[in-house]
DNA sequence: TAAATAAAAATGAACGTTCATTCTTTTTTT
DNA sequence: AAAAAAAGAATGAACGTTCATTTTTATTTA
């Protein structure tokens, strides 16, 4: 068990280190060099633990899209209502985009660029599939627009990533009242 | 003018050319030598026109930015209602983002990587000024909801972006009974 | 148990390549 | 013919990755 341990320090460490330097650096402007002295080990050491750089960033990439769906529909049963499921899980996701801001940051940045193999990002998506169906259910009952997923998603869900890019640059910061009023916003978005 | 217009000539063909490899290739995986040779031009011919690459993505993100800017407001007028002003404006990004595909798809990816300067992004922000007024007055008039510049952004053109890509990515396609629908979710997300 | 050996993990230096930029030469323009 | 524009070759720095070697850990032997 020792040994297993130090090699998941090692690697995590790597995978810490990698998500705060694309961060702050972006993916081409993060060295494997730099990445290797943040973690506090030899470049030679990452490709102990990686295949290559691209297999780092696609790790990470999965290990964070991870983290964000356990987040995202934490609580959530199947059996709620329309409205108080989307309700859940629409303030899940706002938390851990203004709160987890590395991890969201990381994400959104993965995903507004080819930095991520097209084939990796498909295995992402899959995540968001309880909340798909949950609309589809909606659908049904009439009760929100019946509109195409990408479209109820680009008005829901994708405006909390500017609001996130917004609030990473110390421009504007969501308190509970103004959070409360945007769900509004995104709820009348979307509801017949 | 002959001469004028040759160096017009060129340094537009470097532009364009820069524009098509960015967009397919990202930014830094887009060498000079590339750019050079689309555009039909010695690497050393580049220098000529543009102090760097970076001035060169510059330059042409600000005149990108220009001409989307044009398109924003085309047939606007400061008289128009609210609604019809709002209706008028977010019509002409939707088909600037769906149609100027390659423009816009340079925009997004602009406006999510830190592949601009900072002072350079906040110059292209000034161009929404007329959009903002226009919110301010509907505020005024009881018409749209009280909620920050930021917000109303995020829940009407930004989510334009995430449909952008989706038809850029040729997942999906709005058609224009779709599209009118689409104006209704962002209108009903931010009118009282 | 202590020494000897084998295996695994880790390292720093080095390699080959790519790329932005500059230098020198050639071509074009006036 | 002089000046301006353009070209292509050259340069040096940066980077991802690999290699030869050392250090650490685990296993075997006496």
């Amino acid at each position: 068990m020792i040994k297993k341990e130090k090699i998941t320090d090692k690697k995590s460490a790597l995978l810490q280190a990698t998500l705060t330097l694309v961060n702050n650096h972006g993916f081409h402007n993060t060295p494997m060099s730099k990445i290797a002295k943040l973690a506090g080990v030899s470049p030679a050491t990452i490709y102990l633990y990686f295949e290559n750089k691209q297999d780092l960033i696609n790790t990470l990439y999965l290990e964070v899209k991870e983290s964000f769906s356990a987040c995202a529909f934490e609580g959530y049963h199947e059996e709620m209502s329309v409205k108080k499921g989307f309700e859940l899980i629409w303030f899940n996701i706002a938390n851990y985009k203004l709160n987890q801001i590395n991890e969201a940051t990381f994400l959104s940045q993965c995903d507004n660029s080819p930095m991520i193999d097209e084939a990796i990002r498909v295995e992402g998506l899959k995540h968001l599939q309880p909340l798909l169906n949950l609309w589809d259910k909606g659908k049904k009952e009439g009760i929100i627009k019946p509109l195409s997923d990408y479209i109820l998603y680009a008005f829901t869900i994708y405006p909390l990533s500017f609001l996130l890019e917004m609030q990473d640059r110390d421009i504007y910061t969501l308190n509970e009242n103004v959070k409360t009023k945007t769900f509004q916003a995104a709820w009348d978005a979307i509801r017949m």
